[in-house]
DNA sequence: CGCGAACTTGATATTTGTCAACTAAGGTGG
DNA sequence: CCACCTTAGTTGACAAATATCAAGTTCGCG
């Protein structure tokens, strides 16, 4: 659905009407319909939030800007101060931190429609540190531009919040996850979540989704030994629950993986309003 | 600090001036210096962002409305539809879910100055619980009060954004915690962050502070079992880290106890920038 | 003074981590 | 195209951390 490098802007003559079914809309219509068929930014919003035409224009100009960077790449380092704020269009990055003693703990991972350091704009400096899974390719909004959508563009503004408490409410489920289920539950969640969020932005094809994640970063995001990881790996793969191998993670059935963890989406607040604003 | 159920609206005449050493200051200065230094939320605002004059007194006009709460009470549950936000002004609750075998994790705890459910306004709706740890005083400021402070107050729509991101810092730092540290380290670096935060608020004194807290909520907290949690606290007791009965706390060596978990309070993001524009 | 909740203790079971070796896969220079 | 090299993945044996179970004990409160 997105195609790499091709900045959203240059898109506008190349829009696909098979949806909308008529040639007669406005050209601003027509630039919105684009951008929100490409950019899973914009299709995440629309579904929690009535963004007007105005706003997904905005949207759509701050992402004039992309950069293609190679997987296991630091983005940005715990310290840092943060002047302008990215946005995953492909690919995949992960938060993390490191402890003293050198174990890394992976905080989030962020699929495409991600905002990686919205965070660290609002608050000013980088608490973790953010780096790539997989070739990305993302968006450099500069922080002067959400400074002037915070004074400008409410509703906008309200949209951003809502994708920074979403990225809280799935850092909350991880946290109860840790917290409260085995390794091997807490393995089949966070593939659970991936199937949803993935599908979500449509990266899901027959069941299978690429994962671009070493055995030593699930280690990392479950709190668990490399060790620990591959034996409980290698039990999900034994019980038919997933297959996983060369990056490519396969789901067989989706709802016995679900039913295996009490898997509950709700957190994800997918679909949580019906939208009207974007075509109309 | 906070005296019990008095609203701020009403203490304009009490102000104390020992801190600004000064009596020509206009009406409109005594009656922010009185909300921030009653209120903790203003206080904490005020750290972090240049609120000017008008923002806090529209801060303080929304909280015209306290309510008075006992221990161990339900204030929202998963689920929820949300009307209205809670702050909390004294006391202490936390956030949980519950597992579908009953487990309950506890995935934060809210002090004075903190919001409870300014997440669930603005996602619509609740993806877990709230209930108080101790007797509370709480303000109820009605959803609709939110959407045209978004709308008509930017700064304090990007301050209580910033608040909510700081939550977020600081479930990254309990995911952490509870993933990649010892149980005795979780429990350390726990006390570390509440002494932080409230002596952030001015509810530290003497190196004690009230934590009304049974074992069985840290355990929830740090995903521990009753049992173990119970020894890992006594050893810390044991080490003279700590000393904790009839819900108080005392660190006697606060350095000795951060050395202890190489605590680092970045996340909290106190005292992040000067402020300048709220006393003059 | 008695009752329930919170806390404590010992014995034992389970989960998970650590160590050390080994295998497989992908990439690179000769 | 192969030899090499590095990284990722795998395995077994063992150790450590933590959970579970089943009794107590203490504390606060009516």
């Amino acid at each position: 659905l997105l195609e790499r490098g091709v900045p959203w802007g240059q898109l506008d003559e190349q829009a696909d009407f098979s949806r909308t079914g008529t040639d007669s809309s406005p050209r601003g219509l027509i630039f919105m319909y684009v951008a929100a068929t490409r950019n899973a930014l914009v299709r995440k919003l629309s579904a929690a939030t009535n963004l007007k035409h105005a706003d997904v224009e905005r949207l759509s100009v701050l992402c004039a800007e992309t950069i293609d960077v190679g997987p296991g790449r630091d983005l940005i380092l715990e310290g840092d101060p943060v002047g302008s704020v990215h946005l995953i269009l492909e690919g995949m990055a992960f938060r993390y931190k490191l402890l003293p003693d050198g174990t890394r703990s992976i905080v989030a991972l962020m699929v495409p429609g991600d905002f990686c350091d919205l965070d660290g704009a609002i608050l000013g400096r980088m608490d973790h540190s953010i780096a790539t899974a997989d070739r990305s390719v993302i968006v450099r909004v500069s922080g002067d531009m959400i400074d002037s959508l915070i004074d400008n563009y409410p509703r906008l503004t309200r949209a951003l919040w809502w994708c920074s408490l979403v990225d809280e409410a799935t850092l909350r489920e991880w946290l109860v996850n840790v917290g409260r289920r085995s390794v091997a539950k807490r393995m089949a969640h966070l593939f659970c979540e991936l199937h949803r969020r993935l599908s979500a932005v449509g990266l899901v094809e027959a069941g299978s989704f690429r994962l671009p994640l070493t055995q030593s970063h699930l280690s990392d995001i479950l709190g668990a030994s490399n060790v620990h990881t591959n034996r409980t790996l290698q039990g999900l793969r034994r019980r038919r629950l997933i297959a996983f191998e060369r990056s490519v993670m396969t789901i067989p059935d989706p709802k016995m993986l679900e039913a295996f963890v009490e898997f509950d989406a709700n957190y994800l607040h997918l679909h949580e309003a019906e939208h009207d604003a974007v075509f109309f």
